[in-house]
DNA sequence: GCCGTTTTCGGCCCGACTGTTTTCAGTCG
């Protein structure tokens, strides 16, 4: 797929041209193309070779010329021309929170600076305090935008955040005089990575409110104090923003503060065709404000049944819930499966009984043993021999074990030539068989795809885990045609997995969609190596609820019956 | 640059906070 790398050329041309100070609505034009077709679940080149580019939200006959002309020559004529104009360097320094294109723009017209290095100096020898609209304010501003940036405060995995978030929640329900009180924004949406975390409250005393705010004992820096918004930055890095709000009000800035922005522009704008205006504060008829308390209100003031937050991301869901045809979400609560647990057998550190009992606190009633396979020795692969013992052990064990019942599987190795680290006769004794690439990520693209393919299709294969191997913040995916993995499942009936732990996440929120659209099933597993990280299922759950999933494309919600029952289907039809 | 039961031209979402300003621009979300 070159979604990306077109979404890539238009995101640095919307920036260029915002530095140019263009017509900023032609600078948007540009960012909603991007975002669009970086959304996709269909390969762009497909939908250029068929004349459908302009079917794309937001490409307009200009806009399909240009992907066309990248597709053909990759690259773009006016990317290079921009570039000619204004050194791509200077996208480096809107990095810098709190600088954005105006000053960058004047600081690079007056003193011809560039580069982050190059500004710093100019900072401390008191350059930028003598241009025009800024001051020393300004220079430590940015002086200290710098160093935020150094210390890579980026994107961080949802997973990692969320533990704040309920210490944050706790602490203002405890200490502050607060009603009601929510995470929004892309936490809400969960979003598989987070830039900071929006709390929205209500309260009769906001002043109180924001006091006790800024003493939570890891703010480590107060960005802005305000009667209704505060913003402050707590360890390690992240900044957190308060909004306290009107009781009346809180449907609307709910709505407001979840976003995304792209789909707030979209309810806003239908607002607009209503002779409506919706902001946080609520839904107004001139100046007559009709409604904002509760959220719903707000997606019924334009004609539309509430929308889950998770598909809150102009993907769609706008035109779908207009057409009556939302999807149905899979539950975080109809989940009853993990199936993708490691135990001691392999690398992971809980026996069978922990894991049971995990299990049971949260909710499940069955779980897939899947150790690494023999091949794989510095994760603990599991000898043939071992595994027949394993077998064993789990059948006495489920004997034994009422509420929680253990599936025998197995993660096995996909080699570097294509061929599976069990031999056929040992992979026809294990129940769930979830194949997966751990070696040679740096193989070309036609290997790595040809490996997950030959996996998939093999008769005794289940399902493909983590299938494209990304680790959020750590490694790009690998370098594989995941449009093509996803045919393969579809033909041989296999599934995908999604892998839920907080720093893989993968298959992600787009191509698990892709692979829904496409009629695969979906299997989350944790991949706990203990049992504890099995709390994690419901970050799996979130990327199948961004996917569109429903409940009957997510394996996970049947009973543990009928899981074996689709696993020994699967063979079945494979023969 | 997109887009159209008010339009093929003239619109395009909305507000808080900050800093440098004498009434507002820049940045952010």
């Amino acid at each position: 797929m070159r979604n990306q790398e077109v979404a890539e050329i238009f995101r640095r041309v919307a920036a260029l041209l915002e530095i140019k100070g263009e017509n900023p609505f032609r600078v948007r034009a540009y960012q909603r193309a991007a975002q669009n077709i970086e959304a996709l679940t269909r390969d762009v080149e497909e939908l250029a070779r068929r004349g459908q580019l302009t079917r794309i939200p937001g490409i307009g006959a200009d806009l399909a010329g240009k992907i066309k002309e990248i597709l053909e020559t990759g690259t773009l004529s006016l990317y290079e021309e921009l570039k000619r104009e204004i050194p791509e360097d200077l996208l480096k320094l809107l990095e810098i929170p709190g600088l954005g294109p105006k000053k960058a723009k004047v600081i690079y017209d007056t003193l011809g600076i560039k580069t982050i290095e190059e500004l710093e100096r100019a900072c401390r020898e008191h350059k930028i305090a003598r241009l025009p609209g800024m001051g020393l304010k300004t220079e430590e501003k940015i002086l200290h935008g710098i160093k935020l940036l150094k210390t890579k405060i980026g994107r961080r995995p949802l997973g990692e955040v969320l533990p704040l978030v309920d210490e944050l929640m706790e602490y203002l329900k405890r200490r502050a005089p607060v009603e009601r009180i929510a995470v929004a924004g892309s936490i809400r949406r969960r979003k598989e990575t987070v830039k900071d975390i929006d709390l929205l409250v209500t309260s009769k005393a906001p002043l109180r409110v924001m006091e006790a705010f800024v003493k939570f004992g890891k703010v480590t820096e107060i960005i802005a104090q305000g009667e209704t918004k505060t913003s402050v930055r707590v360890s390690p890095g992240i900044q957190v923003d308060l909004r306290v709000v009107d009781p009346e009000c809180w449907g609307a800035a709910l709505a407001y503060f979840t976003g995304s922005k792209a789909h707030n522009i979209r309810i806003r704008e239908m607002g607009v065709e209503r002779g409506l205006k919706i902001n946080e504060y609520g839904i107004f008829r001139g100046e007559k404000r009709i409604g904002g308390r509760e959220e719903e209100e707000v997606f019924a003031a334009v004609g539309l049944p509430w929308i889950p937050p998770e598909l809150r991301e102009d993907r769609g869901e706008i035109e779908a819930a207009l057409e009556g045809r939302l999807p149905h979400l899979v539950e975080y609560d109809e989940i009853r499966g993990d199936a993708h647990v490691h135990s001691k057998y392999s690398d992971g550190m809980s026996s069978f009984e922990e894991i049971a009992r995990r299990a049971e606190e949260l909710g499940l009633s069955w779980v897939g043993i899947c150790d690494h396979s023999q091949g794989l020795k510095v994760a603990g692969g599991v000898p043939v021999e071992v595994l027949m013992e394993k077998k064993r052990a789990i059948e006495e064990f489920n004997r034994r074990s009422k509420r929680v019942k253990l599936i025998f599987g197995a993660e096995v190795d996909i080699r570097s030539d294509g061929t599976l680290d069990y031999p056929d006769e040992v992979l026809a004794e294990i129940d769930l068989v979830i194949a997966a690439i751990h070696t040679g990520f740096q193989q070309p693209e036609e290997q790595l795809t040809a490996r997950a393919v030959a996996a998939l299709s093999h008769p005794l294969v289940h399902a493909l885990a983590h299938p494209t191997g990304r680790l959020l913040g750590e490694r790009e995916a690998y370098a594989i045609d995941i449009k093509k993995v996803i045919e393969t499942a579809a033909r041989h009936g296999k599934a995908l997995e999604i892998n839920a732990f907080y720093n893989r996440l993968d298959l992600n929120d787009i191509h698990a969609r892709a692979a829904k659209e496409a009629g695969v099933k979906l299997l989350i597993g944790t991949d706990a190596h203990i049992a504890d990280q099995m709390a994690q299922i419901p970050l799996g759950v979130a990327v199948a609820r961004r996917a569109w999933c429903e409940r009957e494309d997510v394996l996970n919600t049947l009973s543990v019956e009928e899981f074996l029952a689709w696993l020994k289907k699967v063979r079945e039809g494979a023969g």
